[in-house]
DNA sequence: TAAAATGATCGAAAAATTAGATTATAATGG
DNA sequence: CCATTATAATCTAATTTTTCGATCATTTTA
C-alpha cells in the first residue's frame, strides 16, 4: 500500500471522477485507474462499484476513504515539518527564564510562537540565579533574567523590565510592628528568607543584598510568600509578586533605607556565535521588543 | 515523500541501524541507504549524523522520526481495515432494537463487538413496533422485537426473552386506590398511555391491549414513566422498567383479569437471503445466545 | 594489529509507475 | 431517437523508481 493510492483515492472522491482527479494531481487518468485497481487487488475488495457510469463508493470504499482522509493529513503535517526543520526551525528551542520575571506579559508572545512555530516545542524553566548557566553551556538558547557585569564578547543582550525589589515582612512579626527606622544589623536578629540557587553560582551577592547571621533557604517564590505571610521570617520579594498583599495589608514593606528603591536590572540573553534557528531567532526578537513595550 | 521511506526510518532508528533494519525489512542495506537518501534530498536535510561509526538522528532526524512512529501506526490500522473488509467484515451494522428490550444482558455481548470489530461501527436504534419493518426494508440487519406471526420465508428468527407486560398507575390515581377487581370497560374512562409507534404500523393490535376512549401517545418509556407516576393516565410497562417503582410503591399494578399474566415475546430477526457479513453474523450469533441464557 | 562490521556508492537488473491510444459504455443535447 | 460527448478500463511501450550485489572507506572489536 503506498502514499500515492491513498492521495488518488482521496483525489477521485472528492473530484467525483478519475478524469477530474487525474488533472487535479497532473497525472493520467490510466495512472489513477492502475492505483485504484492496485488497491483493489491488494486488499481483494471492490473500493468503486463500476456499475454506474460514475464511480460510486462501495461501502468498503466508504469506510476506507474516511480512514485515508485522517492518514492524508497526516502526511501533509509531516511533510509539513520536514519542511519546517529543512528552513532552519528547530525541533526545540529552551527559554529558561528568572524566577523574578514576571510572565504575564510574556504570555501573547508564547501564544503567537505556539500559533508560527507549531512543530517547535518550546520548554521553559525558571531558574533562580541559574537561567545565564543554562544558555553558557547551551543547555538553554534563551534567557530573561538579572545579572551585572554579562561579557558581551560572550553573550548578545538586550534590556528587560528591571524588577523593583522590595523587603517585605508580615505586619505580626516583629518588625512588621516597628514604625521607625530599621537598620541592617536589626535585620540579622531575625531569619533571612532567600531563595536557593538553581545555579552553581548562589545569590548571596545579588544586588548587595547581605546574607544575614540565619537564612533560610527556600525552592520558590511560591513557597517563600507562604512562609513570610506566616510571619517566620523576612526578605525580599519582585513587586510584582507582592502588590496583592501589600495592599491587602497581608505582608508591609521593611523601612531600610539602604533597600531604598533596590532594582535588579534584567536582561533577554543569548550566546554569541551560535548558529540562530529560525524559531529562536523570532522568539528573541518578540522578547526583546515586549522588553521595550514594558520598559 | 512515500510510505517506504517512513517505514525505513523507523525500522533503522529502532534497530539501530542500517543493516540489522534490512534484516527486518527483508531488503538489501543499500536500498534503506537509499530510501534515506531519497527523504533526505527532498527535505534538503540531514536525517542521520554520518560522523559516528552508528547512525545517529540529528535533532531534524528525531523530530521527524516521532511523527513518523505515529504515521506508521495510521497506516498499519488502515491496513487492518483494509483487511478486515475484505475478509468480508462490515464497515458498519444496524441493530433495531424495540423499546420493551432490556438493554443490561446486552451490554457484554456489545463491549465484546467493540473489541472484535474495531473497524465496524454499531448503529443501534430503539423502535417502538418499527424495528421489524427496519429489517424488511434493509434499514437494519438485526433486530431483536416483538411481534408475532413472522413470514419465516421472509425472516430468519430465534426467540428471545419474552417481557411481562404489567398494567400500573399511580397510587395517587382513582384506579390506583381501588382493591377490588377492575374491569377494561372502566380503564376506558380514563387516559390511556401508549407509545407512539415509530414505524408504520401502529401497536393499537399489539398483545390485545385495546385502545380506549382516549389515548395519550408518547414518545419513550421514559416519557411514559414520568407521566404515569405523575397519575395522569394508566398504561402498561415492561416488568423490568417498573420492578423498582412497584416496589417503591411509587406505582402499583391494576388488577384488571383480561391482562393477567400479559406477556409480549421477543424475537432476534434478521432477513433471509442476505449475504451475511462476519460482524452482522458474529453479532447474529451472539444475540441469540443471550436469548438462551436469560430464558 | 588483524579481523569483522558498518554504511555509502556505483552499475546493472528488476519492478513499478506513467502516458498515450483504443474501446465499451453511459450521459447529453438537439 | 440519434449523434455527440464524456467516462473509465485496458493494453502496450516508455520511463522512472527501486532493488540488489559488489566494492570501498571507516570504525569497531578481539
Amino acid at each position: 500500500m503506498t502514499f500515492e493510492q491513498i492521495r488518488t483515492l482521496c483525489a477521485i472522491v472528492e473530484e467525483g471522477g478519475f478524469r477530474p482527479a487525474a488533472e487535479r494531481l497532473h497525472k493520467s487518468q490510466s495512472s489513477l485507474s492502475y492505483a485504484i485497481r492496485q488497491l483493489e487487488d491488494e486488499f481483494k475488495l471492490r473500493v468503486f462499484s463500476r456499475e454506474s457510469y460514475r464511480p460510486e463508493l462501495t461501502d468498503a470504499g466508504r469506510a476506507l476513504y474516511e480512514r485515508a482522509k485522517g492518514l492524508l493529513q497526516n502526511v501533509a503535517e509531516f511533510e509539513d515539518l520536514g519542511r519546517q526543520l529543512s528552513q532552519g526551525v528547530e525541533a526545540e528551542v529552551d527559554l529558561a527564564l528568572s524566577a523574578l520575571t514576571p510572565l504575564p506579559p510574556l504570555i501573547p508572545v508564547l501564544r503567537e510562537f505556539a500559533k508560527r512555530f507549531p512543530h517547535t516545542r518550546l520548554r521553559m524553566s525558571v531558574e533562580i540565579f541559574g537561567a545565564l548557566e543554562k544558555v553558557r553551556d547551551g543547555r538553554a538558547q534563551l534567557a530573561i533574567t538579572e545579572g551585572r557585569d554579562l561579557d558581551p564578547g560572550q553573550f548578545e543582550v538586550e534590556p528587560h523590565c528591571p524588577i523593583k525589589l522590595i523587603p517585605v515582612v508580615a505586619p505580626s512579626h516583629p518588625l512588621g510592628r516597628r514604625q521607625k527606622e530599621i537598620s541592617q544589623s536589626m535585620l540579622m536578629n531575625f531569619p533571612h528568607l532567600i531563595l536557593r540557587s538553581t545555579g552553581s553560582v548562589d545569590g548571596r551577592s545579588s544586588a548587595g543584598i547581605m546574607e544575614g547571621a540565619f537564612t533560610w533557604s527556600l525552592p520558590d517564590f511560591q513557597t517563600k510568600m507562604t512562609l513570610l505571610k506566616a510571619g517566620l521570617g523576612w526578605g525580599h520579594m519582585p513587586h510584582h509578586l507582592v502588590e496583592k498583599e501589600i495592599r491587602a495589608k497581608v505582608l508591609v514593606k521593611l523601612k531600610v533605607p539602604e533597600f531604598k528603591g533596590l532594582e535588579e536590572n534584567q536582561w533577554v540573553v543569548r550566546r554569541r556565535g551560535q548558529n540562530t534557528g529560525l524559531a529562536q531567532a523570532y522568539l528573541w526578537r518578540e522578547l526583546t521588543k515586549v522588553a521595550k513595550r514594558k520598559i
